[in-house]
DNA sequence: AATGAATGAGTCTTCATTCAT
DNA sequence: AATGAATGAAGACTCATTCAT
């Protein structure tokens, strides 16, 4: 479970932001305090605020960063895998998991806490979030129309598929039954059973 | 959308549940304070006190409630449905989605704030949850061993088609353009073609 | 170590009074609360009010009680220990030691918690407590003018006494090294050196 | 009766722990409020928690400094009375009368509110308080053992010593009848007396 | 970029006390 | 005499944020 942010070329901000990630994933925004966030860090509280000027935009920065890494995931998985929707649906459903289960908290923060933010900082992300969900939602457009998919609502389908993985977060232990690879084959095949589509017996 | 908690035969307690209920829906566990609820249950802050030791405990409560009126629709939803696991399954669903909608922030907290509890209020609550899992866990695993649900992942997908039906409460609004019947029909659906049963054309 | 108070012909008095010198003794005044008392008494919280008007009020009841009794304790000994001013100090001081130990935290309580009373509460049971001293001031003024006690400080003697004697409230623990009986003996041993009074070898 | 302590090289310090030590003096510990304090120090109630993570841990700070200051105090004045028991113990007594009257509330806090602390807090107290009576005890021991003490309770006289010298906290008042240097003298001959050493006639 | 000290508003919780029954 | 419900003030402590250095 790598961190998420590597380097943003700018002194300790991406320590600030994975501490941020993991005070947010552990307590929740409003539980989280600026000083369990300097700790996690390892600064001053006081140095947070030489790079974000407030509590809410350091939510917000973790949150565009979390969605900017899974919408390129979800991307390159998508143009990997060529042109049928079938397979394209797979593997993205494929790498959303993998997602979920390597940045759990990302997810977890990225599902729970959007809610907190208010304002100019909350816009940006909720359209982030409908970017990566169009992502899914072209795919069953795709298969629908091709007769592929023969789900009666290809226009709601894609929603169920993105909440059916991103819920993983909430209860996956790195610990548990299923490795990772499991997972991301049992929701290949519980999704694409979802927009019906034909399933290998 | 009416209140979820009637009576509780004890002074205010009704009021202070569901104004915690609403509370912490709207602001979250950590989000909401005490004196949030007080205000909206019509009642002064101390005496919040005289009804529950402690917000954690409040929380502790307000799940239970929810639970358990989850729980007992659930099977009352069974029940009703027959023998075969099919109907069971779907009624299941509709019943599930109806709660959602209806009691949407009681799913929410439910969801989203069990993680704040520790300690001795947690433990019940969990086993609560499992519980309604377990209703859905019996019907697959039923319909897996008839044959007529032919998921290969008989014992996780009743995860899913739990945590399908609950994320509705993170983006349904009553204004929106799904009606709560068309939304029980459409996951009704979506969770039968989930665990591969037969679907009518 | 029997209640210090039996009954006061009253209700539930004498219990909500021992439960008073309990609760100050442990916490002492303002950290013990009037719910602490009303535990320890097995009574209401409200029903406190119908016997003492205020928390200030019980307080001044107890020091009372406690005062009387020890101040009846004394001169009983005094008056049998005979005229001889010797004698007399050593019962008065072995009573005073007996008391200490008998009823500890009302010693304490006594000692410690006089100072949070305030306004008409307050006077009375400086006079009391000043009576109590009296005694003992009598004693050394006597052994002085006869010449037994050759202390060079008769005036200020009494109140060394008094200060030792009570002061062993504070330490005394019922599994010590020391019987009460030892300590009454110590004691009286100690005063009468005190006040420079002719000692057997 | 200057302040106790005069610097700790760390922002408001002293000022804070010198508030604390003049509001538990006059309210006690429980009696005092962290406001109380702050207003004394001339600083904001949260900035206490800078320095201090709880007002057991101020109380257990001020007592710290206050027994450091006896003990140094104690240990200077034996030192420079040379090695006879006599002189020592007179020399113990009038430096500890001394240090009572000129930090009144210093004393009464560090006899009275030692018991309102718990856990890790009040050993390292009690173990500094065995200390300073240790000191009295030492000078006992020799005297008895060099028969210039006649005490038949050596081991237990020092005890007594030191309550009588403490409890003059209770009562002392500076406008009072008795100045600091005739309570030293009387306590002096007191204690001598009470060890039942020789005394000038 | 980095820090320690500072602050006012707010947190949960407990208080002594009152009132209706 | 006794109780359960209620309340406003106050308790210790934490918060996000600012400022001087």
């Amino acid at each position: 479970m790598a961190a998420l942010i590597r380097d943003t070329g700018r002194g300790n901000e991406a320590a600030i932001l994975n501490a941020a990630l993991d005070a947010f994933g552990e307590k929740g925004f409003n539980g989280a305090s600026m000083r369990d966030v300097a700790r996690l860090a390892g600064t001053s509280l006081s140095n947070l605020y030489n790079y974000f000027p407030s509590k809410a935009r350091l939510l917000a920065e973790v949150l565009r960063w979390a969605n900017d890494e899974l919408y390129a995931r979800l991307r390159r998985a998508v143009e990997e895998a060529g042109d049928d929707p079938a397979p394209r649906l797979r593997e993205a459903v494929r790498a959303y998991v993998r997602f979920t289960v390597e940045h759990r908290v990302a997810m977890l923060v990225s599902m729970g806490e959007v809610r907190y933010l208010h304002g100019p900082d909350r816009e940006p992300l909720i359209a982030a979030r409908d970017a990566t969900e169009g992502l899914f939602a072209d795919i069953v457009a795709q298969g629908a129309a091709s007769g592929v998919f023969r789900t009666p609502y290809p226009a709601d389908a894609a929603r169920a598929v993105v909440s059916l993985c991103g819920s993983i977060a909430t209860w996956y232990r790195p610990d548990g039954r299923l490795s990772m690879g499991q997972l991301a084959e049992q929701h290949a095949r519980y999704c694409l059973a979802l927009v019906e589509a034909p399933l290998a017996a």
